[in-house]
Formats: structure tokens, sequence, C-alpha cells
DNA sequence: CGAGTCGTTGACGCGTTTCAAGTTCGGTGG
DNA sequence: CCACCGAACTTGAAACGCGTCAACGACTCG
């Protein structure tokens, strides 16, 4: 039942197979971060909550590498060793789980300054795959805890980001158990328009950086779906949509209406 | 569209109303803890995920206080000032989020030595409610806060609760966002034998100390759907229900495999 | 014994999925 | 410069799983 044999086929291109090689499908669409050079991807980028002090910076430089990725790459898959944490300095990843036939739920979208691969477990619990060109930080994880041991204040933080992934998963589970096709596509969109605008960007623009099939399997539905819903959205003229990767927010009142449940 | 009016009829007891009052739906029903007296009723439940040394509990004793909860009373709402932290020492409660027309999803159960209202805002991101009689124990959060500062390990245990937490919320996340009823059902029953073997309980009996509603809102289906499905796993041989609230696990090895999409 | 709650079951409806074409668009090569 | 190709997106029609509505039985309590 479901969408079993489908999604295997959709997904065997990246998701089953390993980290070296597949036909990269995004690879040519236009990036948020094309031009950024990557030259000083560093980790004065992190800010775990707060900007870092001076020590900070400087443990975690000692302990830091960096990797450049193109976009479709696995960064790691779940159930791999948790030997790396890893922090976002350019470009957007997914985190996702999935069934054995190939069905996969998108549980985030991560932004530079994010971690990824936090974890207190053996192996990772999810999967990590690159939606664009992405610049990241490298930190060998026993290093990265030794580091943690002394600094409390660290610690400290990273207990703040974790407490509000976890704030952020339960809005996500309601989303999911509870809310219509176009009440998750409008929270979807809403959500990133405030995480924009907490940046201090664009408040009416927002550029996707992933296509219908991870915005489907982060909202638990299907491409169609999302389809169908984008183009009901803007036939009510709460949306506009200049190319597919590209949406203006024309009413804002009335989408955070739907995404609240009115 | 969709359940909205009838949940309100459905929550209106409870949900909506204050602390003091209500139905109390649930209160006569058989209870896991019914002969507890619950009159050390005390830190020394509190794990923490390690048993907490002398200075731990002789500072969590100096600040907490002792409550005793019926059956369907709330603890704290959505949206409330966060003044407190909570742990239970015996009985069950539900963590639920609500859209404004009455849709609800239970984000998690919680069980003795679990905490709640841990969080970084300023107002609690859910909603508190007891399924059980619960003997509990409340710290001013202020003070709590204070006590971490000084206790740096019991934050470092905090964040490896959280880090739990999470990686269950995302389960949850792929359950809700992709599976279907029975292998939701089949999940959530199997998600509580492993609570109890862990714990050192029985491993083919569970007793619920949640109804139907609360497991349909838990699984993100209706109350009818989680009746009809139980139904279907007792057909297939996979469980036995002596009672509404007991259920005898046969099939465990059935019942994982549809819960991890076989 | 009547009233209320909870759980179960049946019939039907609907929103989303499934299946199957189309369409658009960027890249490629003639 | 344009025909061609594949990937991604869109759209339509039909199927289906779950929700909705309604009735009924089991149980508790006053």
């Amino acid at each position: 039942m479901r969408d079993r044999e489908r999604a295997v086929t959709v997904n065997s291109g990246t998701f089953r197979t390993g980290q070296g090689q597949g036909a990269l499908p995004r690879a040519t669409r236009r990036e948020l971060d094309k031009d950024n050079p990557c030259a000083a991807c560093s980790v004065r980028e992190m800010t775990v909550c707060a900007p870092l002090d001076e020590e900070e910076q400087r443990r975690l430089r000692a302990i830091s590498s960096t990797l450049k990725l193109e976009p479709g790459r696995m960064v790691f898959e779940e159930g791999a060793p948790a030997e790396y944490v890893y922090n976002i300095t350019s470009g957007a990843v997914s985190l996702s789980k999935s069934l054995a036939d190939g069905r996969r739920q998108i549980t985030g979208f991560l932004y530079p300054g994010d971690f990824l691969g936090l974890t207190h477990n053996v192996a990772y619990a999810y999967t990590a795959e690159t939606l664009t060109h992405v610049c990241i930080c490298r930190f060998p994880r026993k290093k990265f805890e030794e580091m943690l041991l002394a600094l409390p204040q660290m610690e400290h933080r990273l207990l703040t980001i974790a407490s509000n992934e976890l704030a952020t998963a339960q809005d996500q589970m309601l989303l999911l158990g509870r809310k219509t096709a176009s009440e998750r596509l409008a929270s979807f969109l809403i959500g990133l328009i405030d995480r924009q605008a907490a940046r201090g960007g664009a408040i009416d623009v927002i550029d996707l950086p992933m296509g219908r099939g991870e915005i489907a399997d982060y909202l638990g539905l299907t491409i169609e779906t999302v389809s169908r819903t984008f183009t009901k959205l803007k036939k009510a003229g709460a949306i506009a949509l200049p190319d597919a990767n590209s949406v203006h927010i024309i009413g804002a009142d009335r989408l955070r209406d739907l995404a609240s449940g009115g």
C-alpha cells in the first residue's frame, strides 16, 4: 500500500546509493549560495545561539576541518557510526528518516549556523543530504565532546538549541498529525518567512532550496498534492510563483490564519 | 473540514476549562498506581539518566514541593508562563498541542522519572494533562536554573535527555507523516513494550493508562480508526484485548515488522 | 433503572494518493 | 539557432484509506 515501489524508484538515485556518486539532479538549478566562494568557511559563522568568545573560537578551529559538497550528496546516513559533528557554513541540508520500503520523512531543513550530527548515541539517527552546494565544518565527535567538558557554557547553549529543536519538532508533529494539505503548506511557507525575517532577510520573497519532492517528504504529502496545493494558494491570491523555486508572499495574514488552522 | 466542531465538544470538558474542576472522565478506571500511597513522593525517584548523587538530591529537595493530581487535570497549559519545572514520581501524563478549532496532537506520554516543563522560553509550548492519579515534584524554574549553573554535570544529563527526546520526536514524525494506521498502532504498542522492558517490566502485557481518544490524538488518527485497528490486530492474532485498557502481545515479531513498515 | 462515558461497529463521504499524461525549462549537440 | 532530451513540475481521472456520522453495547455511578 501507499507509495512503496514508487518511492524506492524515486529515491534510488540519491538515497540508497553511497556517498561518492549520483546524478546530482539539482546541481544546475539556481543556488542561493552559488556565488559564495566559501573560501572563508570557518567557525566564525558558528554562533551557537550567541556569538562565540575567542577561547571558544580558538578551540573549535583547532579541531575543525572544512568540507565542500555538491547538491544531492549524503553527509551521513542513518545508522552509520556517529564519528563527526557538523556545522553548516553555507547552503542547505535536509535531515530524513526512511522506512525499509523507501517511504521517507524529512524531519528538518538546516541552514547556515545549524548543527547536525549531535547525538548521544553511537549511530546517527537520521540521514543528512545536501540540497545545494554546501560548505560545512566538521569536528571529530570525541574531540568535540572533550571540548564541551571544558566549556560548560557551550553545553548550556547546546541545551538551548536542543530545547528549541524539540519545540519545532512538536509543532511539526501537530502539522503532520492534524493539519490539512493547505494548512501544511501555509505553515511551511510561514516558517521559512519567519526564519528569514529572524535573520534579517526578506519578508515577502522565498527562494526554495529544495524541490517539490523534499517539500512533500517534509509535509507528509505526495509531490502531486504539494503541487496542487501550491496552485490552490496561487489561485486564492495568497502567493505568487514566478518560478517553481520562488514564492512571493502576497497574503501573509491569510497564510498565517491557514497555518494555525483558521 | 475535518473534526473541528466535534473535537471542540470532546475536549471542552478538560481541555478548555481551568485547572480546578472538570468531569474527571477517567477517574474511576483501573489505575496503574492506584495503590501507590505517594507518601514518599520525593526527588529520590528522579534519576535524570543516572542516579543523582547526594549533593544533587539535597539541592533538588531544597527547592521542590510535591503535588498530587487526579486524572484528567491540567498540570499547565500551552502558552501559560513557564514558572515551574516538574518531574513525575508516579502516574502518567500527556503532552499536547492544539489548533484553535480543537484539533489536538499529543506529542508524548510521560511516566515516572520524566521531566516536563523544561523550556528556554517564557511560556510553555504545550499543555500537560494527567491521565491517571499522578504524584509530581515541582521546582520553581528560576531556582532550578540557578541550580543548573552550579551543577554542570546535571545540565549535561539534561542535554542527554533532550537529545533522546529529539530522536523520539523524529521517529514520531516518520510515524505521523508516512505510516499507515496499522503501522502506527503497532509502533505505539512496540514503543510501550520496549519502554516497559527497559524498566524491567513485563514484555508481553501492556496496561494502557490512556483512552482511545488519547491514543488517536497521539497517532494522528480518529478514535474510530484506532478502535478498528485494534480489532484488526486482534483478528490477525498479533494481540489480545482482555479489556479495553489491557493489551497482550502475542505476535511481537509481526508487530515489529509492521511497525517498521514491513 | 436512567444517565453519562467509553469503546465498537457499520455505512458513507471526502481528501489525499495513485496512476497517467502533459507541460515547462535548462542543457546539449547538431 | 533550434531540435532534442531528461528532470522537474503540473494537471486530470480514478481508487482508496481514513474520517465522518450514526447506532449500539458495556460499564459505572447516582
